[in-house]
DNA sequence: TTATATGATAACATATTTGTTATCATTAGT
DNA sequence: ACTAATGATAACAAATATGTTATCATATAA
């Protein structure tokens, strides 16, 4: 019998997660990966971008480690380095 | 002769806007948009979305108001009973 | 092996937002 | 005129992220 739950099933409960959690974490892990990928896809090392940014390297890491959850302005700061900004879409306009 | 720029001229003169601020102002005023749209077409008041979305009222107001720039958490918080979310997308994907 | 670059972390001060509680001015309704 | 609802604000505590400086472990190159 099965006994643990998946990622998704634990992410789509409800009891655990509330929607707006659960929109957050997408949103955090989309953010990763687009950060992480932009960045070495332009060959930038943390300090790099931290120098393009003006965002300090420790907050980099702390950010592509998922220790933190970014300010509004931090996140634009180091976005913008590497050619993305963020929007407002209706929660089902998933792509 | 013209001496007072226009907003859009302030807000395209690097020399006082950082790119990174010029996207998060455009998005700030996307947000409050959107935000104070949805709001008032589903007919809530910011105490009652204040007791959908978990931030209180002041929170609220200090957000529609543009005294503050909120925290993700509270985006999330405040767009999803509003239907909305937040997305990553490249600089040139102008809507 | 030594030197260098990189990402992760620690520690502490600073800054900024939010929670909380209360109030105020204004408007709509009776 | 009175009442109720609404949005804006004030004040202070609590929470959390960032700046700053320094260090560590690891991988890579010489």
């Amino acid at each position: 019998m099965k006994q643990v739950k998946t990622f998704s099933e634990y992410m789509n409960d409800e009891e655990r997660v509330s929607p707006a959690e659960r929109e957050k974490i997408k949103f955090e892990i989309e953010l990763i990966g687009k950060m992480v990928e932009a960045r070495e896809q332009k060959g930038l090392s943390q300090r790099e971008l931290a120098e393009l940014s003006g965002v300090k390297q420790p907050a980099i890491a702390r950010l592509e480690s998922m220790k933190t959850t970014p300010q509004i302005d931090t996140l634009f700061k180091v976005l913008n380095p590497l050619g993305y900004t963020i929007s407002i879409v209706p929660i089902n306009a998933k792509k």
